[in-house]
DNA sequence: AAGTGGTCTAGACCACTGG
DNA sequence: CAGTGGTCTAGACCACTTA
C-alpha cells in the first residue's frame, strides 16, 4: 500500500500540537532549529561536515526537499556553507548578530539634502606630482580635478567639495555641472564601471584659510571633512572625494538596525 | 509511458547551449531572468499581479518547484511580494542597487581599537533637569550617568565617553567598570533587551573647556564629537552616548560595500 | 467555495569533489 | 569512481484570502 502521506507526524522533529487547533511548526523550521541547536553544543564542531542531505533524511524521517529547506535556512543565517561534491561545513557555532547602516544609493552617502548644489565649479585635468598624491592618499596619476561650494539657496555655503576621478573615467565637462554628488552613479551608468565599495573617513579640522574665504567662514574653526574613495569591482580607485564642512553648517548622521537577530 | 524527465528542453526558456559542453542556464534562473526583464518593460506593473505560480508553470513548462526556485530569487532582490492566498504582486520595476556599511557588532561601532580602556570612571543615578533632557535630546527621567576616559596605555587620552543609560537597564556598579563600550551588549545579554537600532551623529566642534584639562588638550581646538542613541525593538530609547576627541587622535572610518547589485 | 501560495513526499538526473 | 549537493518533475494536502 502507497503511504498518501499525510501529515501524520512520521518525523522525529519536535512539534508544537494541540489537540484541537494543530498549530503546527513546519517541519522545515523545526529541522532548522534541531540542527542550529546541535552546532550551538558543537556537536558538528566549526569545521566539521554536517549530516549528508540523505543522512538527514533518514535520521529524521523526513524528505530531501524538507532537509534542503532547512539547510537553506542555516547557511542563509551563516551557520554553514554548502559544495557541491564536498559536502556542509559548519561556518559557526552561532548567528551572530550584525548591525547595518544601509543606504539606497551612494548619494544617500553625500547626507546633502535635496536642493543642494554644487557652485563656482572649476574642473582641470591635473598630473599629480609624488608629494602632493602622498598627501591625497592617490597614485601619481592623471586626474580629473573638481572643485565647487556645496550651496543651498539663501543660505551661506554647506561645505566645500575637492574630487579627484581617474582622467579615463571623467565625465565631458559639459555634463558635468550639476551632476556632481552622483559621480559614482554617472560612471556606472556611462562608463559601465560600477562602485563596489566605498570608504570613507570623517575627520574634524580647523578649517583651512584657502577654504575659509570662500565658504565665508572664519579660518581656524572646527570643520567636519567626509573624505571618500571608490573602488571598482577589482578594487582599483575610481576617485576620492574631500568634503569640508563649517562644524555648524553640518551633521553626519546615520541609523544602524540591527540584522537577522536569530533568523 | 511515463516520461523519466531527461533534461530535454520542453521549458520554452532561453538557454545558452553548445552542441558539446552544454553549459545550461538552470531552469529556474533563466525564469527567474525571463520574469525580471518583462517585469522591467512593465509588463506586470508595480501594483499588479504576477501570473499565479500554476499558470506560470504551464507557460514556461516548468515544474512548480521551478518556478517556486525562481520566484523566490525575485521576491529576495525585492521585486516581488508573495501572499497566501492573495497572489503575487509587483513591488518595484527594478532592483535597486543598495550599499550597507556592516558592523560586526555594535562594538565596532565604537571604532576603538584592541586595548583601549575606559578609565577614571564615574557614575551616578541622576535625574535629568527638563532644560539639560533637551539639551541633551533625552527625556527628563532618571539615567545612570556615567562618564571616564578612553585611554590607550602610555599615550594621551583618544576621548571622553559621557553616557546616559536608562536607570532600569543599567548594572551594578560593580560590573560597570571595564565593561562599558560593550554596553549595548551587556544589556541585550543580562536585561534580555536588545538593541535594534542605533542612530549616530558625527559633529565636530571646539574642544569644551571642561573637557580639555581631562583630555590633556587645549581648549577650543578642534574636537570630534560621536552621538549615538540606542534603541529597543520597541523604539524606546535605552541609553544614549557622546564621545569626543580631540581631532588628531581619532578618525571615523567606515567601509561601504555594494549590495546585491543583480544577484 | 474556489483559488492562492506554503509545505511536503518520492523519485530522478546532473555537475562536481574527493580518494 | 562513489558520493556529495544542485536541479527538476509530478503529485499531494494544507492554511489562507477573496468573493
Amino acid at each position: 500500500m502507497q503511504s498518501r502521506h499525510k501529515n501524520i507526524n512520521a518525523s522525529n522533529l519536535p512539534m508544537s500540537e494541540t489537540k484541537t487547533a494543530t498549530v503546527l511548526t513546519p517541519r522545515y523550521l523545526a529541522l532548522a532549529e534541531t540542527l542550529r541547536a546541535k552546532i550551538a553544543d558543537g556537536d558538528p564542531h566549526v569545521g566539521d561536515l554536517l549530516p549528508t542531505e540523505h543522512m538527514l533524511c533518514e535520521t529524521y524521517s523526513v524528505s530531501r526537499h524538507t532537509v534542503r529547506e532547512a539547510l537553506r535556512l542555516l547557511a542563509e543565517a551563516g551557520l554553514i556553507a554548502r559544495r557541491r561534491g564536498a559536502g556542509t561545513v559548519v561556518l559557526a557555532q552561532e548567528v551572530k548578530t550584525t548591525y547595518a547602516h544601509r543606504l539606497g544609493g551612494l548619494d544617500d552617502l553625500t547626507q546633502y539634502k535635496r536642493g543642494t548644489q554644487l557652485k563656482q565649479v572649476r574642473a582641470e585635468f591635473v598630473t599629480l606630482k609624488p608629494e602632493d598624491a602622498k598627501r591625497l592618499g592617490l597614485e601619481a596619476r592623471e586626474y580629473q580635478h573638481i572643485t565647487g561650494l556645496r550651496m543651498i539657496p539663501g543660505e551661506l555655503p554647506v561645505g566645500h567639495t575637492d574630487i579627484y576621478m581617474r582622467a579615463d573615467l571623467a565625465p565631458p565637462a559639459a555634463q558635468m555641472v550639476e551632476r556632481l554628488g552622483a559621480i559614482a552613479d554617472w560612471m556606472a551608468e556611462e562608463r559601465g564601471v560600477p562602485t563596489a565599495r566605498v570608504d570613507q573617513a570623517i575627520i574634524a579640522m580647523a578649517l583651512p584659510a584657502h577654504l575659509a574665504e570662500m565658504l565665508q567662514a572664519e579660518a581656524g574653526i572646527p570643520a567636519l571633512q567626509t573624505q571618500r574613495t571608490y573602488f571598482d569591482p577589482d578594487g582599483n580607485l575610481m576617485s576620492k572625494s574631500f568634503n569640508t564642512h563649517p562644524a555648524d553648517r553640518f551633521t553626519y548622521e546615520m541609523t544602524l538596525n540591527r540584522e537577522c537577530g536569530n533568523c
